[in-house]
DNA sequence: AATGAATGAGCGTTCATTCAT
DNA sequence: CATGAATGAACGCTCATTCAT
């Protein structure tokens, strides 16, 4: 009648598997990636990770939403010692200017990429997508940005919504980019560049 | 032994492969088309196919050739008439931004986006991909900013090379989101908005 | 040491489990019910399961076993107060006749019918099956015929056990057909002209 | 732009993988057959037997439709040469009766009886199985026994598709379990019997 | 040059059964 | 006796590429 293994034990098989799958996919991409090298790198049967999820894609959508989830947790406990939209909105940018740089994100990256790409043809995953990118991803800037301007650090005369999906549009194009071409883009005057045109288009200028 | 066919009957054929796999990629992704749909839409045989392209990356690769050189040279051919290097600007950022509109494009997005990030994996083609990058797509737009520096138009206390970088990679992040999510993009207002911090950073102010 | 658990706990246990089976080969056919199904249907684990059960297989003989017994012992029950042969034969016969047109009934059809041709391909059930045909089905409808034989009310001049494999050689086809075909199948006239012609071979005539 | 092979060559084919088809099937149910099984009966690769067959379903389907039209090819070219309904109708049963001795027959009826089940619950091959049961097996008896009803030789106070499928219904169960059952299955005199009884319906009294 | 039949490794997924706890 | 996580062989099917004709 008790459960056999502990929840933390199952906790830990997923975590396991999902950990093996963010290799394997940052490896070959999700595609290439067969559940085979999941098995491989996780040491689990495959019936093994059957029963911890769905299929596939559902490695992948689980293992996006704890991600998701771990950053803007992230994120929230930065802010609450962070007391300015703009020092927020700074913390943002730095942490993705700096995070951008190492190779498991660019691998990331590239796994994102491919799905998000994805997305506008599976119509079964594309409302997760969207739902996430707009109720999460969006929302969160956006408040930043409604914030500063009931703040008074920002100006009113900006679409919180658009400059919300502008900004991540950049960066969007930015990791993409660097992840595509490496070494050769010069990421970190983009990145600046970038930083100063977006806080141009909100900040009151003095 | 002189040719049994002629050269124009080969590059008709080639033509129209490239055009039939064009569609197919355009409608089902560069992954999920099949060369067997080439044949379909084309007319051709498999073997056929086999004796103009190596492989299927191989049609891709030439297929973005082609429309490289095709929308380069438009644009070269619209230059001659334009004199100021803003203009020259101007005119590009127009070309994408109502082309983007068209459903043909957001599916052409969605599979230059599928290989180029397929390209980071891919070792064979991926010099070929980032010599057209830097050689044509950076190239072009620094040298209409090193014009306009040149011409007094710009302000000199920009990398050219930086801002033709950051061109792209807006271009690039707003092509994709919009392909991706649809009619729910602001695109109309990122586009603008995009394009003013573009020209605010090169344009000499009054 | 006594057993922990009572007998008439794992009877019950076992009945949950028989019955829980049955709803499920009803509802999917044999090969496409799951172990699991059954699980969730009963309530209990595979481990459980199996406990009482040596193979999937074994839950259906068992299943089997159970409702032949049941169904006999229906029909003998209703025959302590039937005295003719012709009129057991007739309960017989009107009792599929009714139960055929259940719902529940032709899905239970398809699973018998899809167990019964499986039959002839496994070795280890086979027997099973077959004496349970022999000894259960013939001999009981062959036991009503020489009865009516000594009665007086049928004939001589036929083969019981012919007749009795006769018997049930219709009712299979029959309900077979209409549970694979349905409404469009003319069950009423059927089984109404098929009675008929049974008992012209076996009455005497007047 | 001449077909490379023949076409008599890719009938050839198809007939081979047919026919191996059947022979797995014949061994071991449509559904424990694999189509590696086929493969190494027939001698050719997985992907050629995919190019000439869209599921395992379809070499099915393709399978039946062959027998049945070579099954009543027969019956029609026979029919040629034989002016009265009762001996058409005669005809029909002796082939059965003889053909139903074979092992060769015994297997194909298992398939077919596995196949017949299985559709009751796949909706996408249903049509397909009672269409062909409609308009080949039972419109090929109605007409035989209407042809009787016209000629005089037989009574007309019966309904002739009611007739039809009794016909096919009691030709099912009989194969059918004699297949099941095999030699302590009284097939000579049920079917017999049944013969005697079917006419006993239709033919005049004289 | 054109054809298209042949190939076969590879894929994601299923599921009856086992067994450590 | 109960549990349910683990197993892994097996399946139908795909598709880029080859090559005999």
């Amino acid at each position: 009648m008790p459960p056999i293994v502990s929840e933390e034990y199952k906790v830990n098989r997923k975590k396991l598997i999902l950990e093996s799958a963010l290799k394997c996919f940052a490896e070959k991409g999700f595609e290439l990636a067969t559940i085979d090298d999941i098995c491989a790198r996780s040491g689990m049967s495959k019936g093994s990770i059957y029963n911890y999820f769905k299929t596939k894609e559902d490695i992948y959508i689980q293992l996006m939403n704890e991600q998701t989830r771990e950053n803007f947790e992230y994120f929230k406990e930065a802010f609450l010692t962070i007391t300015t939209a703009t020092e927020k909105l700074q913390f943002l940018l730095k942490t993705y200017r700096e995070v951008s740089l190492t190779e498991a994100f660019k691998n990331l990256t590239l796994v994102h990429g491919e799905f998000w790409l994805s997305t506008s043809r599976k119509k079964e995953i594309r409302s997760i997508m969207l739902e996430r990118y707009q109720n999460v991803y969006i929302r969160f800037v956006k408040e930043i940005l409604d914030e500063g301007k009931a703040n008074g650090e920002f100006k009113h005369d900006f679409d919180s919504s658009v400059i919300a999906t502008l900004f991540w549009t950049y960066i969007d194009g930015i990791c993409l980019d660097y992840a595509v071409i490496g070494n050769e883009y010069p990421y970190c005057e983009i990145f600046r560049q970038t930083e100063a045109m977006i806080f141009s288009l909100i900040l009151k200028r003095d």
